[in-house]
DNA sequence: AATTTGCATACTGTATACAAACTGCAATGA
DNA sequence: TCATTGCAGTTTGTATACAGTATGCAAATT
């Protein structure tokens, strides 16, 4: 924490980590009291780092009542995921356009960095941050900052879910043989059918996640 | 401001107000003892409106050193713009696919409305309120509440800009003009027509604005 | 017994107080 | 002369203290 330069930051960063890793149900009260206990400092710097988290759509404050994490929808997880199409598609798209060789050649590091660290330790955590730096990597090129930016925060939004995804199926994998797909046609320089390859593992994230939710609210509570 | 849930909400909304006005040139430094004055409040609350003005991209904080407002780079301002276009014509699509009578009749509701206003008082304060509320209307039977947040975030951002540009042409009769139009095609369910009229409308306005930034960056202060 | 009222408790939202970091200027030294 | 150091003043970031609102339970009323 010394390395931080305000608690609020620390304290949000740490907090995002714990949400997005499914320490806290939706619609959990998030106590400013008790978090302030954990991270060791007053409830000024818990509040200030919980409306950054409900910026980010982690959390969602009533008024007198406190922060509450959130809960998606199904329909709001495909909304988030049919943006994402959009978003990334287009960027992927400018970003094809105007690739040099070095650009490729971050991509690539990030994905055999991220397989080493799925073949060493490699949890749930680890994968989620690879898989966010090779999408990034890849989209660099395009220079557009603020749409990155809003692709970052639909990934937050989704990246709940698309953990618990993980857990229950094999879909690392499958995601990897994709990323080097795409990252075979961008070298060609094919953007139709990047964006193409792009969109179904999108939309195939999209449904799996989405059935294992409907699964799930089948079966209420298997503490 | 009894109204009001909170006083950092309400400073909040009435700072943002006030800086989308102009108030403050782009990377003014904000100083909280002052707008805690401004407000009659502690800093406590003029901190937590800044960290969520941080978050719409009005203002952003530097560790130690305070808020200070945005300013976008013609390049920022052109990637908005351009987001904008893919956003809203996806959703003008969306809505225009299940368009009811009363949808209709809501939108062009806003757009009378919004005539009276133009014509007893109408300053540019009023006019960016009902244009906003005129595309919400005509999107909202997209029923997609995900992409009209992200809109909505994309117009405030650019709001600053699309006001300045008001002051100085005459833009808004061609906007109402274009807005009719948009109505029009979306009562017939031509949704191509309307996409197309709608991109041309965003892109004019962008090229308004960049056009009326770069006149300014050859005049240096004219104060 | 069920519903309502009043009160105690707990928690949030905000004010005040304090500590740490930054800024600018003056004094010092090369 | 110019760069560097040290210090005072200012401002931010955070802790503590207080006020107002929500929640839950018990007594009271029907």
């Amino acid at each position: 924490m010394a390395t931080y330069k305000t608690r609020a930051q620390f304290v949000a960063d740490d907090l995002r980590g714990r949400i997005l890793g499914g320490e806290f149900k939706g619609g959990t009260q998030l106590r400013q009291d008790a978090l302030a206990k954990d991270y060791d400092v007053s409830r000024i710097p818990v509040r200030e780092a919980l409306l950054t988290l409900e910026s980010e759509g982690l959390v969602e404050f009533h008024a007198h009542r406190g922060a509450f994490t959130t809960e998606l929808s199904v329909a709001k997880i495909r909304e988030l995921f049919d943006l994402r199409v959009l978003l990334e598609t287009y960027v992927l798209r400018h970003a094809i356009n105007g690739l040099t060789d070095t650009d490729l050649k971050k991509a690539e590091d990030t994905l055999l960095e991220y397989d080493q660290a799925l073949n060493s330790g490699g949890d749930i955590d680890n994968w989620s941050e690879y898989n966010f730096a090779f999408h990034q990597a890849l989209y660099a090129p395009a220079e557009l900052p603020e749409t990155l930016s809003l692709i970052s925060q639909l990934n937050t939004k989704s990246d709940r879910y698309i953990r618990m995804q993980l857990v229950y199926t094999q879909e690392i994998e499958k995601a990897e043989q994709e990323h080097r797909g795409l990252l075979e046609l961008a070298r060609q320089g094919d953007a139709d059918q990047a964006c193409e390859l792009l969109k179904t593992h999108i939309q195939e994230a999209c449904e799996g996640i989405v059935a294992l939710l409907e699964e799930r609210a089948k079966q209420p509570e298997t503490s």
